[in-house]
RNA sequence: GGAGGCGUGGCGAAACGGCAAACGCGCCGGGCUUAAAACCUGGUCCCUCUGUGGGUUCGACUCCCACCGCCUCCA
């Protein structure tokens, strides 16, 4: 109601009568809470309507706030969501929170306050900003992941799992980070630093939780062909999963009878170019096969490798590697190969070990010039080139040659055959090797889903307490499921969330957690003790939108029966940074849900979209040397310094730049680049930026909301461009969603007349339903936001609209500004929401103009227009042609070659001479 | 280095292979006002002009090829 000038600083003021959001906007929030508008519907009461699972990827609850980026991906699945209600269709639309995570353990460290306390006041921070911009989500299905309720759920997944057997334990060598205390996942470092916080990572081995995700990697990346999703997602997951076919061939160990190297490959048809061997550090075979002399180079190398990172072993420039003395022999030509270790073989990947073929492998190229091996080629375009010299890898596909009885096949064929010969050999076989490993399931945290796991524990002294110190040890090789029934198993109040140098994690420290007492089947009491890793944060996300489907009950975690109705979600929107693993696990949880009879469908997401980032405003920077001089851009180079980050630098003078902001109003447009208007021959940069906190370029939806009004921030965001687009922000443009609206209240609130609308004004009506409701089908807002304006542009003239007009504009904008489309609707004199008026129907027949302007080409370019009714037939349009002056002056004496008239469209004539 | 995407007015953008620039911002003028903002109203020329060069086509912003530049992800 205020329209003081301090709160509407840099906004429209509000004058009595006018749109006012401010006051419309908590009215209608209210309104629907109250009439529950947006309760779904019970499917399972009316099994034959029309469904649809409208999902966002739900937020992390952090303390900072909604971001302008959040409501991007909610407002368009909200426009979807309330365009289907209106259609008739039964929405499922729900909202929750992801909400276990670092940040608030971090909080919790720091401050000692729980992090539960820390969630739920984020949560409800995050739960206003929602409400406030009036998203029509379903809150009676309200999740919070931490919710003892859920994680009930998220732990009887797991024990799905467990049961399966596919979720093991394992030692594996992990990046062990001990400033954060936890494991992180490879794609968590970089260059041996932990991406948050850049702290020091170790490889170590520990004793972790796996999930087997290799086991469904084939039907991950065969049921990618169910999935409406954008390609460059479906070619990121298969890559990520990484199928290749190859062959493992048996290399017998020279002078060792009965012993053997297998080694993976995809090129079998190399193998006559094998001149070396590499074994992975970690390799068994190592210690068997290095001879003496080379044992102290050996194990020197093996230690060292084995502490590098995998990511850093991929990665490192230069290749490494010692022999180790020992033979192979080549099962296809008989020949002696030396054996290599080196660490760019990996020994998680195929078998640890390859056949070097350095004419044919980047890789091996490498490796062999470096320490001096032949190169073969076996390879070449045609057989006449089969000794042309290799001065880098030939990875091409070709002819065989220096293969013996395989020369001139090509590599498919050579593939196929030697495939099938060394099989018949017993030396070889067939094999599919993927990239995908399992999943490192553990972290060592506090705010995490416990596991619901648990072993026996041996103590020395039988009457000891292991609570109190006494010697023991945990069988972790006899891991037992807590019983469903004693689900959920809950976290311990803890005083120190720190991880310290355990790597067991925070919960170790909580003995009375940790140990308890069981009775054996004979009645003696046995002491156990529970697990102390936490799930990853992925958990939680990997199964959120089950529990959307019956959040409240008790007894399952969901009903079965509401899965066969709802799944698959229909849409699903949110950021591409979660193409490849969020999406991926996800999938995999489904699919063991599938498999376990508690879901029907292979595919859990239909309709992929991923929002495209909104930046900062544009900013214009100009670069400056130190001694104060503007260097024009051409001149700017990037370089290290010493700090290690990316610095700008005059390459002229080598001096160090900085960079300066620049006004817009001095700045002017020279050729394709910006200048500085007083000094024309500097050119700076004009682009937009990441938004960031450290940039100062954050905008706060809050703020957005307070000064223009929820619907002005919503339609703002959709009207920027297409939805996937990544696009600038510009609170100049808001101002002009913000007079749309303004002048849409107008004339939605002026006295409707009850007449007919004309004849013109009715087409623009139909043709407007019918753009705004294909729009908003194809997800693209920003035209369906401008057929609407210019609806309104139409209207604003008339006193007296017809009611007819109106009401369709009421109805046409709610999906959009939907506070705006239900005042209208109000004023209009309906009682009840828009929501459950139903979407207006257009005619096709009225949606073209009934005269027509149809332009006519000649020899490609438009020479004229006709005028001629909408079903002018061919010969009518061509007729009008010929009677158009510059036309007929351009035919006279002309010979027609082809004449072709696209209906409504354009009318073509091509003529020689 | 690889994969995906994108290059259209001063800016955000629109355009089933068929009138390039709809809609909005900004800017300029007029009205209202003592004045300004807001609001109303008109304008935003010229240049066949869609990153560059080729191709397909009667016709290309759109399809194909090459190049240049930018962004995102992976390495």
């Amino acid at each position: 109601m205020s329209n003081e000038s301090s709160e509407t600083k840099g906004g429209p003021s509000v004058e009595p009568g006018r749109y006012n959001p401010a006051e419309i906007e908590p009215k209608w929030q209210a309104f629907w809470e109250k009439d529950r508008t947006f309760a779904t519907p019970d499917l399972l009461a009316d099994p034959s309507r029309k469904k649809a699972y409208v999902l966002d990827m739900f937020p992390y609850p952090s303390g900072a706030g909604l971001h302008v980026g959040h409501p991007e991906g909610y407002t368009a699945t909200d426009i979807y969501s309330r365009w289907l209600r209106s259609t008739g269709v039964a929405v499922l639309h729900p909202m929750g929170w992801d909400a276990f995570g670092l940040p608030a353990e971090q909080y919790a460290i720091q401050t000692g306050t729980h992090p539960s306390v820390t969630t739920g006041k984020n949560i409800e921070t995050f739960r206003r900003q929602i409400k406030s911009l009036g998203l029509s989500y379903d809150w009676d299905r309200e999740v919070d992941t931490t919710d003892p309720a859920y994680v009930k759920w998220t732990q009887w997944i797991f024990l799905q799992m467990f049961h399966r057997g596919l979720a093991f334990q394992s030692e594996m060598p992990v990046n062990w980070c001990p400033a954060l205390g936890t494991v992180l996942a490879n794609e968590e470092v970089k260059d041996g630093k932990s991406e948050r916080g850049g702290h020091p990572v170790f490889r170590t081995p520990l004793r972790q939780w796996m999930l087997k995700i290799t086991a469904y990697a084939d039907r991950l990346l065969e049921d990618l062909a169910l999935c409406e999703w954008p390609e460059g997602t479906r070619v990121m997951q298969t890559e990520w999963i990484g199928r290749s076919v190859g062959a493992e061939v048996t290399f017998a160990i020279d002078g060792a009878p009965g012993k053997s190297l297998e080694i993976f490959t995809t090129r079998p048809d190399t193998l006559f170019g094998a001149t070396f061997m590499v074994v992975a550090p970690e390799h068994p075979i190592v210690k068997e096969i290095t001879t003496e002399d080379r044992k102290a180079e050996v194990d020197a190398y093996v230690t060292r490798s084995i502490n590098r990172s995998e990511r850093e072993r991929r990665e490192a420039k230069e290749k490494t590697g010692v022999a180790t003395g020992g033979f192979c022999v080549n099962p296809v030509n008989g020949a002696k190969v030396p054996v290599w270790v080196a660490d760019y073989v990996l020994w998680g990947y195929g078998t640890g070990a390859i056949m070097a073929v350095p004419g044919h492998d980047e890789r091996d190229f490498e490796f062999a010039k470096k320490f001096g091996i032949e190169v073969i080629r076996v390879v070449a375009k045609a057989p006449s080139e089969m000794d042309a010299p290799l001065t880098v890898a030939f990875v091409e596909e070709g002819v065989a040659v220096n293969s013996g009885a395989y020369d001139g096949l090509t590599t498919a064929e050579f593939k196929t055959k030697i495939t099938a010969d060394l099989e018949a050999r017993g030396q070889g076989k067939k094999r599919v090797e993927y990239k995908l490993r399992d999943w490192i399931f553990s972290r060592q945290r506090y705010w995490g889903e416990p596991f619901p796991i648990y072993f026996p524990v041996e103590l020395e002294d039988p009457s000891g307490d292991p609570r109190k110190g006494a010697k023991h040890t945990v069988r972790f090789d006899q891991p037992i499921a807590v019983d469903e029934s004693e689900l959920p198993l809950r976290l311990p109040q803890l005083e120190d969330y720190k991880p310290g140098e355990d790597p067991a994690g925070p919960l170790a420290r909580a003995l009375d957690w940790r140990f308890f007492q069981k009775a054996d089947a004979d009645g003696t009491l046995r002491w156990y003790a529970r697990e102390t890793n936490t799930m990853p944060q992925w958990a939680g996300s990997c199964w959120y939108y089950l529990r959307f489907l019956d959040p409240k009950n008790p007894s399952a975690g969901w009903d079965r029966a509401l899965a066969d109705a709802w799944l698959p979600v229909d849409l699903y929107v949110g950021g591409a940074e979660h193409a490849v693993l969020h999406l991926l696990y996800a999938r995999f949880w489904h699919k063991v849900l599938f498999d376990a009879g508690y879901v029907s469908q292979p595919e859990p997401f239909k309709r992929l979209v991923h929002q495209g980032m909104i930046l900062g405003e544009v900013e214009h920077t100009a670069y400056v040397d130190p001694n104060g001089k503007l260097v024009s851009r051409e001149s700017m180079g990037e370089r290290v310094n010493d700090a290690g980050e990316d610095e700008p630098f005059d390459k002229s003078s080598s001096l160090t730049l900085t960079t300066k902001k620049i006004s817009i109003d001095d700045v002017m447009k020279k050729g394709g680049d910006f200048v500085l208007k007083a000094q024309p021959e500097i050119v700076i940069d004009a682009r937009a930026h990441k938004m960031s906190k450290s940039r100062g370029n954050v905008v706060n939806p809050d703020a957005i909301v307070k000064q223009f009004g929820a619907d002005a921030l919503r339609l703002y965001e959709m009207f920027m461009g297409p939805l996937e687009a990544t696009k600038p922000w510009s609170t100049d443009s808001i101002q002009g969603v913000r007079r749309f609206l303004d002048r849409a209240y107008t004339v939605g609130t002026r006295t409707p007349s009850d007449a007919a609308p004309d004849d013109a004004l009715l087409r623009v009506l139909h043709r407007t339903i019918r753009k705004v409701g294909d729009d908003i089908a194809g997800l693209r807002f920003n035209t369906a936001i401008s057929a609407l304006m210019q609806l309104v542009n139409e209207l604003f003239p008339l006193e007296a609209p017809p009611r007819f007009a109106l009401e369709t504009l009421a109805l046409l904008v709610h999906p959009f500004a939907p506070h705006l489309g239900e005042e209208l609707w109000e004023r209009l004199g309906h009682s009840g929401s828009v929501q459950r008026a139903p979407w207006p129907a257009y005619d096709a027949a009225l949606c073209v103009d009934a005269e027509l302007e149809i332009p006519v080409q000649v020899n490609g370019k438009v020479r004229g227009r006709v005028k001629v009714p909408a079903d002018a037939a061919e010969a009518a349009v061509v007729a009008a042609a010929l009677a158009d002056e510059g036309v007929k002056k351009l035919l006279e004496g002309k010979q027609l070659v082809k004449q072709q008239y696209v209906a409504g469209r354009i009318l073509t004539i091509v003529v020689k001479g």
